[in-house]
DNA sequence: AGTCATAACGAACACTGTTCGTATTACGAA
DNA sequence: TTCGTAATACGAACAGTGTTCGTTATGACT
């Protein structure tokens, strides 16, 4: 009701604000309108928020403020948070490569391929809440499932064990990223292993000897394990039980 | 500014109220006073909250308001909401009972232990996102450790693998709990099973079967499991697999 | 009876996901 | 070219969340 702008070749501030800010987009792009904003732009954006700030920072908000828009604008392209979530481990999914079935080292190529997905979820901290949160119902979830079923198949494992196996190992590879991301949350990078490792023992053998015997006296034991040792360890204990060749 | 209350004896409405509110307190205690807000309350209010709505709706204000009280009063015997999920999870494994170690049996007393913690996440829907979400700094989570510790020992199983597969299968157990949580979220109760089971195995055959031969066709496999046969099946591969005497 | 550390509290802050109604845009038809 | 229309983007707001600040009331000890 204020003030209007038809009158003749003048435009608001906002829109001139706006045209400003598409002058330095990228100069070699097809389109020097706007921004168009879609799904693809939406996750690829996320992602590298969850990369540089962990998934307990992403929000829609700084997804929106980063793409220069409203938050409102989002949910034209995503129903909710949780489907961006979805979205965003079905990306990581869809980036794991799967091997063409060997059946003389399937148990190798399983533990591979888990350990590709483990290391996405590394890769964005605490993304894993989200992969146990959303029910494993994403297509790219079941082209991994399928994938290592059917190494599991070519590897001679009965179907029945072979289907609870990859269950398992979803979620115990979802919980492990999980537990090793908010571990590393204080820690500044990779360094300083050991010394979390000898410290650790320490606050264990802290503990009282009668009531706690076992822990006390096996601290070596429970805090054992360099870089995926214990992934590999599990994920070896999973698929050798249903080995139909015992070793 | 408006209007004080130091006149004389008058006291305050809301003191008034609160006086009335003190008097059909339970008539047996002994502090007629008012109603002393300590840990154990709060941890007991808020099991109950989760018991009734689930983990999910679990908020400060709620317990707060359930104790009669705001929000604020509740930081006095509580750092954080994490801490207060802490001593939840905390609760929940000071409630396992863990058996004298039998060596003869020792498998099975493992999986009926974790069989209790599953039942107690089970419970309180959506709890096990925190017991995933802490770190098992928990001095109940190692009580559980222990327990199944000397188990394990007693089993005749080696300390190193017995310590790794301790620290999966609380991972495998919390990650299973959590998404049993959220399968049941829509269903009304533990009815309905078979009817849920048959839509999956629908759903699963609505694949395109070029992409995914092994799904579609071992959709049975993929959706079977009465109970926790799944949940014993996993156990008892990572427990099998550390086993001294091989059976 | 008086003092004082402690607990309880009301109100607010900064923030979250989400929605409503509007304003703007792009594109095909006249 | 001009216009109308469907789809999109967006500002502002709502109902919540965890958490903190400054104040008030309490209960025990001297």
């Amino acid at each position: 009701m204020a003030a209007r702008n038809s009158s003749h070749g003048t435009v608001s501030r906002d829109q001139w604000a706006t045209r400003i800010a598409a002058l330095d987009e990228s100069p070699s792009a097809p389109r020097p309108r706007k921004a168009p904003i879609t799904v693809e732009r939406i996750v690829e954006v996320a992602l590298r928020l969850v990369e540089v700030d962990g998934f307990e920072a992403l929000t829609m908000r700084r997804i929106a403020t980063t793409l220069q828009t409203g938050p409102a604008s989002l949910y034209a392209h995503v129903r909710n948070k949780a489907d961006l979530d979805d979205l965003l481990i079905g990306e990581l999914c869809a980036r794991v490569a799967l091997p063409t079935p060997d059946p003389d080292h399937w148990q190798t190529q399983v533990i591979d391929v888990y350990g590709q997905l483990r290391d996405q979820f590394l890769r964005y901290h605490g993304i894993s809440h989200a992969a146990l949160a959303a029910s494993p119902n994403n297509l790219d979830t079941f082209r991994i499932n399928e994938g290592v079923f059917a190494i599991l198949l070519a590897g001679g494992v009965p179907a029945q064990p072979a289907a609870w196996a990859i269950d398992a190992a979803y979620l115990y590879v979802s919980a492990y990223s999980l537990e090793v991301s908010l571990r590393q949350k204080p820690g500044e990078d990779v360094d300083g292993r050991t010394l979390d490792r000898d410290e650790a023992i320490e606050r264990l053998q802290m503990l009282p000897a009668r009531r706690f015997p076992n822990m006390t006296s096996h601290a070596r034991e429970l805090t054992a394990g360099e870089g995926h040792e214990r992934f590999d360890f599990t994920l070896g204990l999973l698929f050798q039980g249903i080995t139909p060749t015992t070793s």
